[in-house]
DNA sequence: CGATTTTTTGAATCATATCAACGTACGTGG
DNA sequence: CCACGTACGTTGATATGATTCAAAAAATCG
């Protein structure tokens, strides 16, 4: 039993959702261990899982024309991550996801995941909405990108997610914000300064 | 009996559809013509359709902090726009779309889609796979601005859609790919001169 | 502890924005 | 059908935010 689970589905929902059908999507996760820097999804190959955690943390990525990681999204305790288009697709992955910590994770296989969705109506709507919400994040952050300086969208972000500045390394958090780390390193220097006065 | 439509929906599914499921659909769907400049959806407000356009063209943009419009996404004949978010949440939307030119679409409402999804299995395929191309073009997009310069996005952006550059504004081409139009008037103009070379 | 990773700092450079002006095209009413 | 106004595109000069390169300081890990 997932405490942490059951709250983080209900608030995706927006409703509360009766133990016997949560027990049935529980049964068809199950529990793993990751060491730190596992690799949990990788470009070329399809991902056949979501992963949600409850303990640690990972980060997913893509590698440019470069070969430089861009952060792509992160994940904390309570977090789902996966290459949504792959997964759902079938299709192989542009991104990879690898832990940033030991980390301890529900998993979620494709076969299962259909099984939840054909028989608990409110998993179909869950995952809809998960994905949705994916849809949602990924638009308001290009139109910042677009639109916003790179320190505002690191205040934005900060007071947005001020659980992933703290646990999330300074360097992934610039590439997620589209920046060097460097100018980050900078731009909270400025803040500091203006903030202290 | 369109078309296009018939012929785009299966390059979507990757699958030929049969002509009476077809048809079961196209019932499902009214067609209407909208002026120039027609507004099919608007921030604050619930969109309640997804509009497949035979001719004519449109796009989405969301304002910014400055009121300042970015493009989000454009539609020509043959492509589907709408607020996807708004439209599958039932929630106030964060875009507005409009059309460039006097238009014919074809309008499908949400309790039509939720027809169509239920009593016609591969459009609830169909859809999914709508949004989840969506998302994936969005990730796409977001990744090649963090990681590529102007000329760059520019120049994949006329490879992967000529027919865009062949007919949208040029200054929602640069708002779509986060610069300004002096910036983008600037990049044509080393282009044209690099290969006339 | 030593080794590696992450963050900070400085100076120079670069890409894009900004401000301002002018040219061009378009479509709308006279 | 032309003229006029408005919207769009181009160009130049300058400003600015962010990158790059390089190196040192700080934090983390085995």
């Amino acid at each position: 039993m997932s405490a942490l689970l059951k709250t983080r589905v209900e608030q995706t929902l927006g409703q509360a959702i009766p133990l016997t059908e949560f027990n049935a999507f529980l049964d068809l996760l199950y529990s793993k261990s990751f060491d730190k820097k596992s690799v949990l999804a990788e470009e070329g190959k399809v991902c056949k899982n979501i992963y949600f955690f409850q303990k640690g943390s990972a980060y997913s990525y893509i590698l440019d024309t470069k070969a430089e990681k861009h952060a792509i999204q992160f994940a904390l305790a309570g977090y789902w991550i996966s290459d949504l288009y792959s997964f759902f697709s079938g299709r192989p992955g542009k991104y990879n996801i690898e832990t940033l910590e030991p980390s301890e994770v529900l998993v979620l296989n494709k076969q299962q995941f259909e099984a939840a969705c054909d028989t608990i109506p409110v998993f179909n709507r869950f995952f809809r909405i998960l994905i949705q919400n994916a849809y949602v994040s990924l638009q308001f952050r290009l139109a910042r990108t677009n639109s916003e300086d790179a320190e505002f969208r690191y205040r934005e972000f900060s007071s947005l997610h001020p659980d992933f500045v703290q646990n999330i390394p300074q360097y992934l958090i610039a590439s997620y914000l589209g920046v060097k780390p460097q100018s980050l390193s900078r731009i909270r220097k400025a803040l500091l300064k203006s903030s202290a006065k």
